[in-house]
DNA sequence: TCTGGCACTCTGTGTTCCCGAGTGCCAAGT
DNA sequence: ACTTGGCACTCGGGAACACAGAGTGCCAGA
């Protein structure tokens, strides 16, 4: 049905309107690329590929452009990922090695990624359920209000006000951090609900009222709204690219973290890449473009997901190599930190 | 040189070419504000303004549009900065109301200012140094390795990971928790470089070495490079305005810190507005864009900036209207918190 | 099964033409 | 000294048109 020359045409035809943006016609395949085949030959092919569905023309006498489904059986069977050069791997392990904070690893992911690969970067936090309680600090701010400090294993950080019940005295938070600490120290965030609900025991009885109130907001900070962080970068690529139709939506898109999140995809495997392709990504809005998606971690397990979004007519192999590369590194300077 | 009528004039370009986008002609403008005069008087004082540099026309033939030295002229003295509706201030208030921490109040911020004035929203953090420290932390993560986090009275939270000349007991720790506390607690950042040389003497000798690292790394928390953070945000309104040229330009811009940074300008008063068109803005890649800035702070003290930017065909008194407000109950919120 | 040939179909581009909006200038009116 | 109506002029943009070129589908022959 597909037999090995209609699928090197269909590579030669991505290959082609990647690198040209403009579609590709027989007679151009049959130069550019020695199939050993005449042109004819190659328009024969092209309408059986077209018939499955796999190439299109905008208009009658135009070249083919491959659908969305073209892209797919290409990225599933025709391409390798491209490994990155030896110079870009140094670049990027010393660009990232420089970040002394979570905060800097993050934003110099985002710029690395969207230099890399010319195409807007999509980098999420390390998923705060995913990670387990470093440190609990409660640090007073006024009375009756402390600030509410969580740092992960991570290297998250997040902190709350909180307006207590009544006034308390230093001692009493002292004792209530030692005691938070003791019960949720390492404990993974997921278990954090579980965990707390036991902690009013170990407190005297005058003390539950305030550790109430602080314990609540300390629940309130896993909840969904809160627990995911994403950041985005690189959207002067997306005015290079020429994005005919549609910037706008891409653009709105991406400020919507709900969408941005949903778009990283569910957890595949570590550094398992996801590739998203125009119509098959779950946002209209994103018709012409696709996603290309990892996991990063340190050790064996998934933090997060990090990616980049670009117009359908991109480079899958180099990406690929990119994003892979990148999730790698950066599962390694966690590790490490 | 000028007279009131020409200014009127002037206006009334200004007015309908913002608002329809089109070069204004002499007849439109008879017909669409009722300036008591024919059109041909209007060309007159049209060729007038034009020999002055007020305006400019595309083409031979073609109306007049103003140019950066006519918008200036207009925000300067032919327009007045128009307040928002009352449903509007409740948006706001109830919207900032809701933010739980600094980050939250930030970000929605941007959107909130992106929203009203329909732009790119630009949000400067509160800067380091005119904040002051609240609390200094140190947190224990592995053998010589803390985590030094540092909270201001602007709600800001920096945290950095510092490793230790050598290992250290946690009651050390605490002690040098309470000394770090008491020498800082209050002290405005931009006075912890001097402060900091005292503090070696208020300690045990066998502790200094470690204090020393540890100051070392809060100072460099102050540096130039970590000290200013910004935000922007609803880039998908510039997709909107037809920016012809130059989103490319304006994307770049706006992901560069340190030419947003500066984009927001020098200090000014307190909610005081700073307005740069076109060409006025220190940045080439920003032709045809107008900043207007307004600087926010909680009492009498600015403690940073934000604004918008947008094509130099903007609503001035509509945008500076919105970033007046916006910068006050930011400040009240701030203040309040 | 491949190939060359051929007729056909488009799009994009260049040309020409014309309409209309807008101007500048001038001479007459107030 | 301004203001006004009139008038000739300019120029951009759209419509109509033709045309070249790229690409196709199909067919008959190797």
């Amino acid at each position: 049905m597909l037999d090995d020359r209609k699928l090197a045409v269909l590579r030669a035809i991505v290959e082609d309107y990647v690198s040209t943006n403009e579609p590709v016609g027989s007679k151009a395949l049959a130069d550019r690329h020695n199939l050993g085949v005449s042109p004819a030959t190659i328009r024969n092919d092209m309408a059986a590929l077209e018939e499955q569905g796999y190439i299109t023309q905008p208009h009658t006498s135009a070249g083919r452009v491959p659908t969305d489904k073209g892209y797919r059986l290409f990225v599933d069977r025709l391409s390798q990922i491209k490994p990155l050069s030896g110079a870009e791997r140094r670049a990027i392990e010393t660009f990232l090695a420089g970040a002394v904070d979570l905060d800097e690893i993050v934003m110099r992911t985002v710029r690395l990624l969207a230099q890399l690969t010319r195409q807007v970067a999509v980098v999420q936090y390390p998923s705060l359920t995913r990670s387990s309680v470093r440190h609990v600090e409660i640090v007073p701010l006024a009375e009756r209000r402390v600030m509410l400090v969580l740092i992960t294993n991570t290297g998250r950080v997040e902190q709350r006000v909180v307006d207590l019940p009544e006034d308390i005295a230093d001692d009493r938070i002292a004792n209530l951090r030692a005691v938070l600490n003791a019960c949720l120290d390492g404990c993974g965030l997921s278990q954090v609900p579980e965990t707390v609900a036991d902690i009013p025991d170990h407190l005297p009885p005058e003390d539950r009222p305030v550790a109430a109130t602080i314990l609540s907001v300390l629940l309130e900070t896993l909840v969904e709204r809160h627990e995911e962080k994403i950041v985005f970068g690189g959207t002067a690529n997306l005015a290079a690219a020429d994005f005919s139709i549609g910037l706008r939506d891409v653009l709105e898109a991406l400020e919507e973290q709900v969408v941005l999140i949903r778009l990283l995809g569910e957890t595949g495997g570590l550094s398992e890449l996801t590739v998203r392709i125009g119509s098959e990504n779950p946002y209209s809005g994103l018709r012409g473009t696709s996603i290309v998606a990892a996991g990063y971690g340190s050790g064996d397990r998934e933090l997060a997901r990090l990616g980049v979004l670009g117009p359908t007519r991109m480079d899958y192999p180099v990406t690929m190599g990119a994003v892979r590369a990148v999730a790698r590194y950066v599962g390694q300077i966690l590790a490490g930190s």
